[in-house]
DNA sequence: AAGAATAATGCAATCGAATGCAGAATAACG
DNA sequence: CGTTATTCTGCATTCGATTGCATTATTCTT
């Protein structure tokens, strides 16, 4: 109750300078001279001054105000990468608005002008499938857009990923290594470029090492039918005993179905690779095989992209994609000979 | 580049009103005729207008902006309160903003003057040390605060936590009920409000039933530290046969040293209750006997707390604690006779 | 149908800072 | 030291809305 809003122009009353000299001060790039400025810089310091952000946005055209849209955060993925996305930002002066959307059209529409509201300097969509007028909308609106974990075919739009791709391969080629039986595996949702390209990858290197799958039942990335297309899958005595699971979190549900509901060892009787490394992949109760996603890389890169779209008001058309190395553990350990 | 920026005056000049006429449309509790009004949201439709939540702020005062400060969101819980609180506060027309802070001082410090430049309404701590004279801070701007999961005894703050007396009390009736030999208790972070009364209310409730902690080791909530303190327990052949971990990610931690490391069987040689009942709690390869964490209730509460105090323009000093129920599973099973 | 009460509207000021412009102060230079 | 080139500074305007006030249009009463 005692100070109530100190405004640049007290600032400038108590300095002695005009309100236009304090702005100069707490804006780089101004000009003001050494005087004035230990003037202002002191007074400031004394009322408890701090420029009003918001205020600033409205005549600057750029609130500093980056909006991500999650759908969802119990994939242990996305905390991960928020928490790594907000401190990014946080060193250029941004701050990330989260704003969830469930996955109706009708909501992210709703989500997507909540975000103009605020004036949002960028957008990063993280898994969620904004239409193409969605992102035409934002593109008019003169606001950069990447996509995060998801890309988007065809429509000239960004986005960062891991190489998904060559993931799969990767790990096709690992499991062809342990020459298995029958192998097997589990998609995620299909409309989600994540789980096609994870499995392109993996058939194309199946292909290239003269194996095919056997046996394919569908997660949808969620641990009911995840738990149902487990048990599907090996219920029948001609099971496969090698298998890729499209994310960690499936893999997890797996193992569980494996192990408890149906008796079979892991790795004994099944080895089994996951995909995202999420940080329970490390913990001894699961040691799971997986490919790694580099959070950390692809954060920078959407950092990078954004802030210079920002720059030059151009948004740059790309999709980049981030490599990432296939973490050996329990779950399917190295088969003979393998070098990494 | 076709339309840049459609402003309130942009309407009315197309709807043939003043540009307050629109401001009052759009502004509920104003009043305007349902000619204008029709007129109005026409013209606004055909050009796609919205309001400017910045510039409305400014004159308002209100930035409906809910700033909220995490340490860390690699322990399951907080993305789970973070997404909901997102949810309840997304009815209430309010959206989160998202701050990162490092458990050094100077660093919240930054956090607390970068939520006030952003002109946040009201600020949401979880598990985060805001000495008094922050807080005081936001109490002289009128910016009202609630500590989340985190009480922060003596000053007249506000907080919600989850009622973890009462929780360690039951486990501590519930582990008695078992009559093991010894009872271990490994600790978290002792600064932390939920790792005291935790602990207060399990040595509380051991007594009650005329028992008491034969061993007691410090994890501090972190992984490695939990190892060790792990070992240090369990490497003794008179080791407890039964343990109150204070959360679940290091009762995870627990398990697998035990299990892996120890080759101790949970809970044949070692029954083991955590704390949250975050998500992979219910996992089968965990299958942790925890007390809930109420955390749809405890953000519930939070939401209604803020917005009182936002609308009253007065923050009510109050220890809110939710309840939750001990769930019972694998880690350590019901003892004969236990009710519940 | 006239007068009183209420609702609707426009005008203009306001929120808190940034910035173009023109004039003042300082620096640079010969 | 006089000029010219720079750097500073203040004035006034602007960003895009909200809102008090005075005025006009409606609705309600009787």
């Amino acid at each position: 109750m005692p100070n109530d809003k100190i405004t640049s122009l007290d600032v400038a009353k108590r300095a002695g300078v005009s309100q236009s000299a304090v702005s100069r001060v707490f804006t780089k790039g101004a000009s003001a001279s050494q005087k004035t400025i230990d003037k202002v810089r002191k007074a400031a310091k004394e009322l408890g001054y701090r420029p009003n952000v918001l205020a600033r946005s409205l005549i600057t055209g750029r609130s500093r105000i980056v909006g991500l849209v999650v759908a969802y955060l119990d994939n242990y993925f996305y905390p991960v990468a928020l928490q790594k996305l907000s401190n990014a930002l946080k060193e250029e002066g941004y701050h990330v608005m989260v704003f969830m959307a469930s996955d109706t059209t009708k909501d992210i529409e709703r989500v997507v002008d909540e975000m103009l509201d605020y004036q949002v300097d960028a957008i990063v969509a993280a898994s969620v499938p904004l239409s193409s007028d969605l992102a035409g909308r934002c593109r008019d609106e003169g606001i950069p857009l990447v996509f995060f974990n998801r890309s988007q075919a065809g429509e000239n739009l960004t986005s960062v990923t891991a190489d998904n791709y060559a993931g799969g391969k990767e790990i096709a080629r690992f499991l062809a290594a342990h020459h298995p039986e029958r192998i097997g595996y589990i998609a995620g949702f299909e409309g989600a470029s994540t789980q096609r390209d994870r499995e392109a990858g993996f058939l194309d290197g199946l292909n290239a090492a003269g194996r095919e799958v056997s046996s394919r039942t569908v997660g949808n990335f969620n641990t009911q039918e995840t738990r149902a297309a487990a048990l599907a899958m090996f219920s029948t005595p001609r099971h496969p005993d090698a298998v890729f699971v499209a994310n960690d979190h499936m893999a997890f549900t797996v193992m569980d179905v494996l192990r408890s509901e149906l008796h079979l060892t892991v790795p004994g009787d099944v080895i089994l690779v996951g995909y995202d490394d999420v940080p329970p992949a490390v913990w001894a109760g699961y040691s799971l095989t997986t490919v790694r996603q580099r959070t950390g890389r692809m954060v920078e890169e959407t950092v990078k992209v954004l802030m210079n779209a920002i720059a030059t008001g151009e948004a740059p058309v790309a999709n980049i994609k981030i490599a990432g190395p296939l973490i050996v553990r329990g779950s399917a350990p190295a088969p003979k000979g393998w070098a990494g």
